[in-house]
Formats: C-alpha cells, structure tokens, sequence
DNA sequence: CAATAATCATCAGTATACCGCCTTTTATTA
DNA sequence: TAATAAAAGGCGGTATACTGATGATTATTG
C-alpha cells in the first residue's frame, strides 16, 4: 500500500497491504501454518460484529443495544431479579450488568429496589414503557437476527445453530459471564 | 430466587430466576417465540466470550490480548502498514486500530514513525522484541482455538468453520470495520 | 493554480466486558 | 452468641469497539 488516495480507490479490492519493509521469513511461515482466517476465535469475533452492525440497522431509531435488548428479554419473563441472577441469566459480567441497567434506568426502561427480605439486593423490573418498547422492537431484532443466517439454507443454519449451542454447552464454565441455567439442555 | 446464601449453594444449578411478580404474558409469549438461546447474534455472543476467556487461560502472562495478537499477527506479514490498512486487514475500527497500537508501543513490541512520501501516514512495525513475542506465544494462541472446538468431531468442525467464512463473506459489508482483503476466497 | 474534495489520523464520547478490591449484609460455625 | 465465612453490590481500572467531529495533508477539478 502506501500508495493511497485515489478517487476511484475503492482500496477495498486491493492487496492488503504492500510492505516496503520485508516481513521475518520466520514468523511468515509460523503465521501462514495459522492465519487470521483459519482461527476460529477470529472468525466468531468478526461475526459478533457483523450481528452488532445488522442489529443496530434494523433497531436504529429504538436506541437500544443488543445487551441491552437482551437484558429487557430476561427482565420480561423474570421480574424482580437481582443483579447476579441477571448476570447469569444473560451470561455476562454482574459489574456490566449494573451498568447496563443504570443506563435502562435513566430512560425509564426499569426501575430498581432493595430488596427488603435481603437487604444486599438490588432487584430490577420493566417499567411499563420498558415493556411497551421491548414488544414495539421485537420486529426489528427478530429481522436482525434472521439477517445474519439469511445466506444459509435450512439445513446448513441448523447444523450451525446447533454446533453453536454445543460448543456453549461444552465451554459454558469459562470466563466470569457463565451462564446458571439448563437452557440449552431443554 | 430471591433466596440466595447457601454454602453448598452453587446457585448455578437452580433455576435462572424466580419471581415474585408476575412477568407480562403478552409479552411473555413475544418471548417464547424467540428466546435468547435460539438468536444467533446472542449465541455467538457467549461463544465469543468464551474464546476470550480460553484465550486468556492459555496466554496468561503474555499479558496479551487476542485483538492485540491479532494485530501483531497482521505486522508480522505487513511491516509499516498504516492504520487504516491495518483496520481493513484485522476487521477493526480504524480508532480502535490506534488505541490497541498505542498500548502494543507502550510495551515496546511496536514502533510508529510518520510516513515521508505520505505525511497523513502513521506507519506501524513490529520492534525485535514484538517479533520475540509473537513467535513466544503462538503455541498458546493456537491451544486456545483448537480448545474452542476440541469437542466437535472433524466433520462437524470443518462445516462450522466454512459456515462461519460463508456467513462472513456474505455480511462483509455491515459495519465500519469491513475487511479489505479478498482473503476468505483464496 | 486556487477551490474543493478525499484521505489519514486524532479526539471526545458512549457502551460493552472484564478484573480485583472494598463495604454491607447474611449465613455458618466454633 | 461471637467470630468467621460467604454473598451481593459498588468502585476504580483496563481494553475493546464504535460514532461523530476536527485538523492536517494530499489529490482532483474548475
């Protein structure tokens, strides 16, 4: 590369990058054994973007972030959950679940209390507004999810839900955000 | 729940939450429909999580990060690339690119000089030491993406990888951090 | 060649996502 | 029951990951 700025440049068809520099022949060939394409930490983090970016074209206008949306699903079947159940119910950190839902709480999506049998609690509920937006976006996240698989036909999207769903299961007990359910298994 | 404090206790087994308020059965059933464990994008959220929580088991005190190696993995085969090049090459945000080269330079396992021919230009290399380190870590890194498949048998393992690519190349487009590369053809 | 447009980087701001440490409250046990 | 342990939440800190705005430099065009 290097060479830059051109107006019809699209550069996105170029070769990546061009190096006036030239690479370790060493560490070549150890990274070429294992590049960026065939690992796939790499390849779930670049569609775990892809879906961030599907989700907020279909749900642009509502505000509301996929965490966010995720959190407002647990909190409709399950009010007057404290901060940890929240967590990990959702499978993410209970520190992020506390953000999250200060930020859901200063749009009037939920609201907060001690709880009074245990006074270290904190639960959370909708609102009615919280309710009303989670059923008004539905549509949209639904269209969003439906959007990333839409490539696939209707046996490869089951295989690829369904190794996913194995691999949470096999892995579940890594990392802080562990979920606390049997979901997968029903 | 709302029980909480057992010793035994390992809440992770009970039930994700019990409420004492009743949850919105309109909504309720708008749920149902559509639960988390059956929207892709949620899925491959916890899987990501997950990759990250490997990764960091296997690569502990490397003290580094699997964006971080990502992008060092990209200097090793581009030498003086420049940031936006780098963001194309990685799927990152061009910001993000800055923020993650910055911390690698901190540490001394990169260095950043000002193009001459382009003067706009930032261009980014790995130091001897950032090379040391790269070469130092790949065995971890590697543990940890075939840990993150170790339960999928060779078969289901190659169509989860190749859905994942397909899924890629079709979606490519959607967000601000596309890649540039033809790279997923070849 | 001057005005305009495109490109590259930077900055400020927001939202995850996590760790480790601390305080308060509850539960266990000596 | 007093001492200890465990649980829940809060706080500070770090690292992505992105948007939008701005400024500097280069390219294009009238």
């Amino acid at each position: 590369m290097a060479k830059s700025a051109k107006t019809d440049g699209t550069r996105k068809t170029k070769a990546v990058v061009a190096s006036p520099s030239e690479p370790n022949p060493e560490l070549q060939q150890l990274i070429e054994r294992l590049p960026l394409w065939k690992r796939p930490g790499y390849l779930i983090r670049r569609l775990h973007q892809v879906h961030y970016a599907l989700f907020f074209e279909e749900c642009e206008g509502f505000g509301i972030t996929p965490v966010q949306y995720g959190l407002l699903t647990i909190l409709s079947g399950n009010p007057d959950s404290d901060q940890i159940s929240l967590a990990q119910a959702l499978g993410i950190d209970r520190t992020n679940v506390a953000d999250v839902l200060s930020r859901l709480a200063q749009r009037g999506l939920v609201e907060r209390t001690r709880s009074t049998e245990d006074k270290r609690m904190v639960l959370a509920r909708l609102t009615g507004e919280g309710e009303k937006l989670v059923a008004a976006m539905h549509p949209a996240m639904s269209r969003a999810q439906e959007r990333l698989l839409d490539t696939l036909g209707d046996k490869e999207r089951e295989a690829f839900l369904s190794t996913l769903i194995k691999l949470l299961e096999a892995n579940n007990k890594y990392g802080r955000a562990a979920l606390a359910t049997a979901k997968f298994g029903d």
